[in-house]
DNA sequence: GACGCCGGTGCAACCGGTTGCACTGTGCGA
DNA sequence: TCGCACAGTGCAACCGGTTGCACCGGCGTC
């Protein structure tokens, strides 16, 4: 069915080396052979077999795309960012859904035998020991909303949620509110941890009181059930919430309470995701830079590729704040 | 750095051939041997190279995942499914991201480069020639969410947009809506021209005055705007939009011009994202049966690893009305 | 005119597997 | 006891490419 590189050669009345050379870009080939090639593989329709090739080079140009994250709306503005990026650099990215896998060594074992360039891991919930994993299959990893950590154990390629959380802190207080509390997504998620820490911190610095607790999963449903338990006993007065799509929850939650936002109720996000800035939700949120997360990442995993042995690194992006309506203006 | 074959034949005291006979399920190997191969395997950390293998079985176990909609929420849990059921039967998704990219011929000389064993092209907008295309490469392929025909180019899995069309329309009809528009996607998709031709047709039938308006994309932000236009004027009774995304775009607008759903304009979507099912948004939608198309693309494109000359034929699914918050009740 | 250099080419080995075929040894029935 | 079937094994060729090396011819230089 496929052409090969041997009819081609045949066709063209050279050898199998002088066709592979014409494919290979830097390869030595006179003008006058790489004209009758390229016309006997178009003929023939030729095209080389990228599988093949990567036998002897080594290079499959093929990089794992891991996730655990299908339900977060956000993932889909991720997943059309990686997709670009890898393409645009001539990658390919081979997607793996890890919501019903808990075992790492499954994922390694499937992307070594598919002999992936590298792996990508993207998700600020799954363990840190995941994309460890990885490395210790001599696969170059990077983990893009992982931990910041001085001295990583990966390459890691995201924000401190830490300072998030401060940010947040100092947010509410600049606009006045004396009681606040902190709606976070899973608590076992390092995210999670980290965004409460800094806000707890932080408040205790300002001297805000500050109150705290956890959504079962960085979603909608989460969020507005959490916020309607809050609010059935005596709400803070703004909350700081572990996600975007959990402050939409939570949103939800208040208005059917019979409460405003943000005449009652304060609430700021994180993430600034496309729909925080739709004008029936209009989120203030701290926006997490996607794009240039996700550009570093894949430029680490394009550096990995020639230096495998790449000290990890961890990097991190500033946030900041897009005022949008959930929160009243500063006093 | 990755452990081959001999290497573990070496260290077993077998040939090659007994190590991979070894890991190919079916083949003929004595206990005895079986033991001493896993044995050493294990001890080396050996997995086999799928890559290779496929040279000479013919098998890559790679399926192309083709999409142009990273943009509309229902795609992540389109990808969340495609992913999951793809890996169940030990398939592995390329995905590939067709935004900024209008030429097939590039993503079938991508593919066919890495030899996927299929394609499976998900969209509902794409023009069919992109899936032929890869037919006429020789590439099975099925076009999820394609457009329903009765002598298919290729295999098409989806919902009859047409009858959508229709069923819109009788279902606006017993509401006691007696002016009706539709407020479509982007006009040259085939799904926006069959669901206004079902919907224009029923129209007429029942005799409702029909109006009709096309959105620049299946977006919030084309749905809005092409709303925010219609109120402005003198708006219908009651709207059938293309999409549920549009929906929830046009129902922000027609709060922001201060008019109630369902009291002043009715709304009816199509697609059932879980969005639409958020308490805040509570859209009244047609439930496209997402998880079965999933799995009938799947499964066929599955059967046609076996049968690639298996004539096409054009699957489609029945949608239904779900009932929530934005159309008025029965009168 | 002899020499050396060098771009261009093909041969053959190799990448990591699979598989048809021939051969061996074992167990069973006659 | 012999013959036979048959499971188990290894050899070697092959899948579709790449690449080190040897070789060839043409050119510029002395």
């Amino acid at each position: 069915m496929a052409v090969t590189l041997r009819e081609v050669a045949q066709r063209a009345g050279v050898s199998r080396s002088a066709v592979s050379r014409t494919f290979t870009p830097g390869a030595s080939v006179s003008a006058r052979t790489r004209a009758k090639v390229e016309e006997a593989a178009a003929e023939l329709g030729y095209s080389p077999n990228a599988l093949a090739s990567s036998l002897t080079t080594g290079r499959t140009k093929l990089i794992g795309l891991v996730s655990n994250n299908f339900h977060n709306p956000i993932f889909l503005e991720v997943f059309d960012l990686f997709t670009r990026t890898l393409q645009e650099r001539g990658l390919k990215p081979l997607l793996v859904n890890l919501t019903d896998e808990t075992e790492a060594a499954n994922s390694v074992r499937m992307l070594r035998a598919y002999s992936v360039d590298g792996v990508i891991v993207a998700s600020s919930t799954l363990p840190p020991n995941f994309a460890v994993a990885f490395r210790e299959a001599g696969i170059p990893v990077v983990h893009s909303f992982g931990r910041r950590s001085d001295a990583p154990d990966v390459h890691v390629i995201g924000i401190d949620n830490v300072e998030c959380g401060r940010m947040a802190a100092r947010t509410l207080a600049e606009r006045g509110y004396r009681t606040v509390g902190f709606l976070g997504g899973p608590e076992e998620a390092t995210s999670t941890q980290d965004r409460l820490a800094g806000f707890v911190e932080e408040c205790a610095r300002i001297g805000l009181n500050c109150t705290h607790s956890f959504a079962d999963a960085y979603s909608f449903a989460a969020g507005r059930a959490e916020m309607l338990r809050l609010v059935a006993e005596s709400p803070a007065e703004a909350y700081f919430c572990g996600d975007d799509v959990l402050s939409i929850g939570a949103l939800s939650a208040i208005r059917e309470a019979g409460l405003r936002v943000p005449d009652n109720i304060g609430l700021i996000g994180l993430n600034d995701m496309e729909m925080a800035g739709w004008e029936n939700i209009s989120l203030t949120t701290i926006k997490q830079p996607l794009s240039e997360i996700i550009g570093a990442s894949v430029d680490r995993v394009v550096q990995m590729l020639d230096a495998p042995a790449l000290p990890p690194r961890c990097d991190i992006f500033r946030c900041e704040i897009v005022e949008r309506g959930t929160l009243r203006a500063p006093s």
